[in-house]
DNA sequence: TTGACATGATACCTTTTGGTACCATATAAG
DNA sequence: CTTATATGGTACCAAAAGGTATCATGTCAA
């Protein structure tokens, strides 16, 4: 499965995977951070990471024999991309948000 | 499950679901014009458009012995107001993209 | 009334998903 | 080197999801 589109939306289909985001939006965090914030083991977090990062919504960078998880704002984009061909979304309101995404948070 | 936000995300993250969701954006459709346009039973069609129902995405309404299917614009709002709440969203764009949804498709 | 048409509902099946338990690997510390 | 720490990967399980087949209901037309 490799449309990003959905890949996007599934990754944010899961409310444990909104929380991690919403986490990440606040800082950057190692698994072992981030599974202490849930009632659940470390392997299952590590599921819900992979299907956010499959979603582009998270990158991963090593340091040390850690890996730090961050919230990739980039990632949104297909998902805005999809609001937005609505004739709801007429107007340029989505698309600006989108160019400040890229603009501001890279 | 009675959480809008899930109930939402839920019924966007099927590729189906939100195909139907562009199809009516073009035109309310009743369920068997809706399943003229996929390769799959009547049944399984208005599995997706229960779900979609509870996401809030779709109103129903009788005609005859038909049944009208319409998108709704404001059953987004969850989704959108789940987004704005993010460091990346910080301005107010996101804010009036869901008051123009309100205002112009009632 | 009788029949055709449009739809809804449910039992059932298969695949996907969310979770755990367990083992493997890599780096830091003594 | 040896050990503790931080992480990744996989086999396995129960529940949810997507689909079909089938039956029930309601409405329009003769």
């Amino acid at each position: 499965m490799t449309d990003p589109v959905q890949n996007c939306f599934r990754a944010l289909a899961d409310p444990t995977r909104r929380d991690i985001v919403r986490l990440l939006d606040g800082a950057d965090m190692t698994i072992g951070q981030i599974t202490d914030r849930f009632d659940m083991t470390r392997a299952a977090v590590k599921k819900h990471l992979n299907v956010l990062s499959d979603g582009g919504m998270i990158t991963v960078s090593p340091r040390g024999r850690e890996r730090i998880n961050s919230l990739n704002p980039k990632g949104f984009t297909p998902v805005l991309s999809w609001l937005e061909y609505f004739d709801m979304f007429w107007d340029e309101r989505l698309a600006d948000l989108k160019s400040a995404i890229e603009k501001d948070k890279t």
